[in-house]
DNA sequence: CATTAATATGCACAAACTGCATGTTAGGAG
DNA sequence: CTCCTAACATGCAGTTTGTGCATATTAATG
């Protein structure tokens, strides 16, 4: 078995028949179906309909394309990494951002091991999503948040866990339509963006905010999304009241664009979180793991 | 690159020289050298130290060769998918089920699709792990518990999930120690076994059992296992009082041994549930998912 | 130093692969 | 139905790749 091999029956597949294939391949026809001949014969089996013209694959073929395509991307990413002897050093790094992280603290972490050299590449995606990228090994770092009381981290017996900094989920709304939302207080009324409940804010809303928010009104979802930007977005124009992490709030905050509803409405204390495979091998991975935990200790002893 | 490339450095590092591995491989001597050579020459790097004897895998490839193992072994498995026109018909199929439901429901799950004729592989693990296994593809159906209220299955946006029936999480005790309880009672003390905080029966013990056991008594946990088979061992022996799925415990239960206390404690409603991943092509996870679903529609017509 | 085990290289032969020329056959148009 | 063309197969001759045996070189050990 070559990739070769599995080359040359992906171009009869991508590409419609032996004779688009072989001018793809370089091979003159002749030798290409020659080719053909010599896999089946290996292999023991038809790999190919020739009563049809163009030739097509045996369904039992087709049905095999797509592990194909990831052994040939495994075997040249083999090829590749055998042939980079000191690169191997300068590998890179893949990191699965929460959205609201991502656009926040993510950078300033990621510029604590910019001097190590180290082709890093930020994820950004939903808390659950970046976890099954670490749990799946397409990440290598994941930067989540998380909650006091709240659900423990899913597959946390795999991980090991770094506690970076801290952040609050706090209540914002716009400073120049708070009448609207007083008089919404004044009906017994409040409106909010929701999460969605199958994402973690969306369970901590449920769970450690709503309940404690019928003291003061009746909560009324006006607007559902996953992202915190969204959120963020609804809350200064005055749609509704948002949940946001307050570093993704702090800059309408200081310019008064946005009202930090802390006093009067529940904000949750959230933890800065970074996860790793705690079977992680890479001496890259294990570098700026221990870079982010050297410099989450100075600080926390600030 | 080639999976005889693969193996001829894979048979290097497993053996120790060139000279045992070209024996492995049925080479002679020479004609192996050469091909080290020319896997070095097409690769364009060198891949052993030969300055010692026996030679040595550079430090680079040896940080290669998990990844080898797993390209050899796709490799050989599409070699053999693709020779198997046939069997594709009558492919394994991978069950992930938590300790608990492969004692007690699994079996009976299974033989509902018993007929299909499909090689069916059962793993016990914890659910985390079950889930993992889906995750990761390892496994192709899980079996676990769902608790209403409980967290949300972790990465359930990638899942599809179905049904099959009910059981309860009850407590349960020796019945012929019943009196040691009584006293613990009088004592104003429940003596019970303890699930790990990082497990799921865990978090439904924490949130939703022992917050209503401190009307009854004081909470003392005298054990922590996150197995259900040892838990119920403990409370067979009058050790403590454990929460245990309903249908293991049923024929302790109906001879007398145990006790079931949920007239007195709190048991806990359990959906029996399985997943898999939402894109699932298998025509055979497919089929056996239909089966399943199918005699779980029937039976709660029942 | 001598000896042995491990790897490399020369030689001759076998096996595998190629392009060109030609043969065979499916598929479509008239 | 026939004819034509595109697509795949096969013969032939030449080139390339790969092998074992015999021998050379070199590291490791006593």
């Amino acid at each position: 078995m070559r990739l070769e091999w599995i080359e040359d029956i992906l171009a009869v597949a991508e590409h419609g028949s032996f004779q688009a294939a072989c001018e793809k391949r370089n091979v003159s026809q002749p030798a290409f179906s020659r080719r053909i001949r010599q896999i089946e014969e290996a292999l023991g089996v038809s790999l190919f309909d020739r009563s049809a013209r163009p030739a097509r694959l045996s369904s039992h073929v087709h049905d095999q394309l797509d592990r194909m395509r990831d052994l040939s991307a495994g075997l040249r990413d083999l090829s590749a990494a055998l042939r980079d002897v000191e690169g191997m050093r300068r590998r890179r790094i893949v990191i699965a951002s929460q959205h609201a992280i991502a656009a926040t603290s993510t950078p300033e972490i990621i510029g604590r091991f910019a001097d190590l050299d180290i082709d890093t590449r930020l994820r950004s995606a939903n808390r659950d999503d970046c976890l099954a990228q670490i749990m799946t090994r397409r990440a290598d770092i994941a930067f989540i948040h998380d909650v006091a009381g709240a659900q423990e981290i899913p597959g946390a017996e795999f991980l090991e866990i770094l506690h970076i900094g801290s952040e609050a989920l706090i209540p914002v709304y716009a400073h120049d339509r708070l009448d609207t939302l007083n008089q919404a207080y004044a009906r017994g009324e409040l409106p909010v963006i929701a999460y969605p409940a199958d994402v973690f804010l969306g369970q901590v809303q449920r769970r450690m905010i709503f309940p404690r928010l019928t003291r003061v009104g009746r909560v009324r979802p006006k607007l559902e999304t996953a992202l915190t930007l969204a959120a963020l977005e609804f809350a200064r124009t005055g749609f509704a009241i948002a949940w946001i992490p307050e570093p993704l709030a702090r800059a309408d905050i200081a310019i008064g664009r946005l009202v930090d509803l802390s006093t009067t409405l529940p904000s949750i204390p959230m933890t800065l979180t970074a996860a790793r495979l705690s079977d992680t091998v890479s001496p890259i991975v294990g570098d700026v793991w221990d870079r982010i935990q050297a410099q989450s200790c100075a600080r926390s002893g600030v």
